[in-house]
DNA sequence: TAGATTGTTAATCGATTAACAATC
DNA sequence: TAGATTGTTAATCGATTAACAATC
């Protein structure tokens, strides 16, 4: 593998679309795929395919295509699934029990150890055999489990009290759903912003902009 | 406002995050602001702000800047966030009830006035007020009150059918939590993807290329 | 008027697509 | 060998940044 330091923002966010057609492939029993296929499935260009893998090296043969199973697998070592890394929650509102329930953590390289709200009401209850604990549990949890990622599930305004805390911790990586811009203060952390209210407007402009085609 | 078609999608996903900076900045009173003090805020350059505000026609002053609460209102007005805009909810499982009762809707430019379920384990159930119908009331309903989105959060196999029943009742804009690729069949629908798990993803590669700088 | 900052054009940079030699 | 398809270079396209004249 080429040094990824370089790879851009652009091919890395299709990784993972990637991987998911090659599992679909795979699942259906499919040995092998050229670009041309994958692309003409995926509605992407062969070029953009063939540039995008060969950012990490060459794992197709020429004349054959690539093997659909070796492919999935360098995907999956490319995106980092097979390393699992530890995650706590923080924030068991409606959105955070949603991530945690609905979400399979361990397809995707994390494994979900803990869950934390700051209000009592929910101190007892559990999510997938996850009891949820109380927020001033969470200094002991980290020093003990030294998880490596935190999904913030937790309104705007408590975010960033919460985030110095949890680095000061030792967790490096966020999954952040909250709308603290975490790479201000904190520029060398690892972090995947959701922001579902920015999407959600997206489709607002979309729609009011589609030359009345709704 | 210029013809809006040629707007890019890199503007047009920026639109919503610059909307978010004005309100917030509004609602500290704030009247002026530089394109270079809001870039300083928001960690862009100038030239990116100006160049963005300009594909809709210029609504600074030379010499002075931009009113806060006159773009704060051109943006919302771009966004179409005024337009009122009725959306259904499919699928009333952990994610889907997150979204309904999580996220205000009328703040971008939605109402939410239904939700379905195809589990009768849900009827009866409420959420903020609105009944969880069967799946068996979507047509009737479709016919009755014509809504304008659907938001998916239903399991990716059942998508496509469901997908099929929409358009056929008339829906031509769906927010898409599944990961059905709709714009493959329809074209010319107004789609907004979420793909919470290619974010989850593209999280464990950062943190694998991080340069164990977490 | 002088200073500041926009609107807009030009320059740069990066990403995507096309082309083709290498090779299975 | 002939056909197919990759890996990679070159060409194109688009987006971002810089520069500056217009003007408040």
């Amino acid at each position: 593998m080429k040094n990824s330091k370089e790879i851009s923002a652009s091919v890395i966010s299709r990784l993972p679309r990637y991987y998911r057609f090659l599992c679909d492939l795979h699942s259906k029993g499919v040995i092998r795929v050229s670009s041309k296929e994958l692309a003409s499935i995926m509605g992407v260009t062969a070029s953009q395919i063939r540039q995008d893998f060969n950012c990490f090296g060459g794992f197709g043969q020429q004349g054959y295509g690539y093997q659909v199973e070796q492919l999935k697998n360098e995907m999956s070592e490319i995106l980092g699934l097979n390393e699992i890394k530890t995650a706590i929650l923080i924030g068991a509102g409606n959105l955070g029990r949603a991530v945690a329930s609905q979400l399979s953590f361990e397809d995707k390289g994390f494994k979900l150890v803990a869950i934390f709200d700051c209000d009592p009401l929910f101190k007892g209850m559990k999510i997938r055999d996850l009891p949820i604990k109380g927020d001033d549990e969470i200094e002991a949890f980290c020093n003990e489990a030294k998880p490596d990622m935190a999904v913030l599930c937790l309104p705007a305004d408590k975010a960033p009290e919460m985030v110095d805390e949890l680095i000061r911790l030792g967790i490096r990586s966020f999954w952040n759903f909250s709308h603290y811009d975490i790479h201000r203060k904190y520029p060398d952390v690892c972090v995947a912003n959701v922001h579902l209210s920015d999407s959600l407007m997206t489709l607002s402009y979309k729609i009011k902009n589609n030359d009345g085609n709704w």
